[in-house]
DNA sequence: AAGTCGTGGTC
DNA sequence: TGACCAAGACT
């Protein structure tokens, strides 16, 4: 396991935020909590999670329940159009499902209100498969520390995702990127309190594309522990506070500084390298910037 | 593929 | 204070 995870996986293990669905593992909880975050905050679902599934305890009592009542339980959370389609997803895997939430992930495509994410989410939490689970947390943590991007959307992220989850411990591991994503790797990072900063293309050698505007806060330049120092590249020096979106200068490097750990310093050049060779992206001459396809976007 | 869907918190 | 935002899905 690359360093990076077990940076990550490390951190986790004593330090996992502890939230009522990460208590239970069945898929129809996991059903429940994953459509209650869809574009919702952790602290808005934590009280209604239990009193909903309190209301509605399996997957076939929600089915038979009223709607009227689902909505009412659903109150407060917004987006009540997701409700309905829980309430639908209960029903049809009743009915087409012999009422076992599915495994494989087309199936679980085909459910109302279940998307690519919530898809990832079930099958990895609820049945420990090896999917990826992108969420803009886990889309953000992965593009800085592994591109050196803000945020890469679209098709790219979700290939990179898929390939760096490691075998056997997918639900840990989409866990755990939320969770650094929600704590450090935030908008505005903290990087200095961050698991994975000695790890991660981003915190090394990066720097947020910020928006401008008062009220994003102080400048990464000012928590990140790596910023400010010149590095290295080919016997160029690179302006640590460049934005410029490029790999890593460090994982590409032969220069490799000290505050980057080594071993990620090859898995990290074989991934851009199977990348690359997957038309995912494209690295310039100097292999010091990358292209994505047109429909990863960098926000 | 850009718009829409809700709500409550933040500053 | 109003603009922005938060574990996306759907059309």
């Amino acid at each position: 396991m690359p360093a990076f995870h077990a940076a990550i996986i490390r951190w986790y293990r004593r330090n996992a935020r502890d939230l009522p669905w990460r208590r239970r593992s069945d898929p129809y909880s996991v059903l429940v909590s994953e459509t209650m975050l869809q574009q919702t905050q952790v602290a808005r679902v934590i009280p209604k999670f239990e009193k909903f599934l309190a209301a509605f305890p399996t997957i076939a009592s929600l089915a038979c329940a009223p709607l009227a009542d689902v909505l009412r339980m659903w109150s407060g959370l917004g987006y009540n159009s997701r409700a309905k389609r829980l309430h639908e997803t209960a029903r049809t895997v009743l009915r087409d499902f012999n009422g076992q939430v599915p495994h494989a992930i087309d199936d679980l495509r085909t459910l109302p209100g279940v998307g690519r994410y919530t898809a990832g989410a079930v099958a990895s939490f609820a049945y420990g498969a090896d999917e990826a689970a992108v969420d803009v947390n886990v889309g953000r943590v992965l593009s800085r520390a592994l591109l050196g991007k803000d945020r890469i959307t679209g098709s790219a992220i979700w290939e990179l995702a898929a390939r760096v989850v490691p075998r056997g411990r997918a639900s840990m591991w989409n866990h755990a990127l939320m969770d650094v994503g929600a704590l450090f790797c935030r908008p505005n990072p903290d990087c200095a309190g961050c698991p994975a900063r000695r790890n991660c293309v981003f915190s090394t050698s990066g720097k947020p594309e910020r928006k401008t505007g008062a009220r994003r806060g102080r400048a990464l330049s000012a928590k990140a522990p790596f910023l400010g120092s010149r590095r290295y590249y080919r016997g160029r020096v690179v302006r640590a506070l460049t934005c410029a979106p490029r790999l890593s200068l460090l994982a590409l490097g032969e220069q490799v500084k000290e505050d980057f750990a080594a071993t990620d310093v090859a898995w990290l050049r074989d991934l851009l390298a199977e990348l690359e060779r997957d038309g995912l992206v494209a690295l310039d001459a100097n292999r010091a910037h990358v292209r994505l396809p047109t429909d990863a976007r960098q926000s």
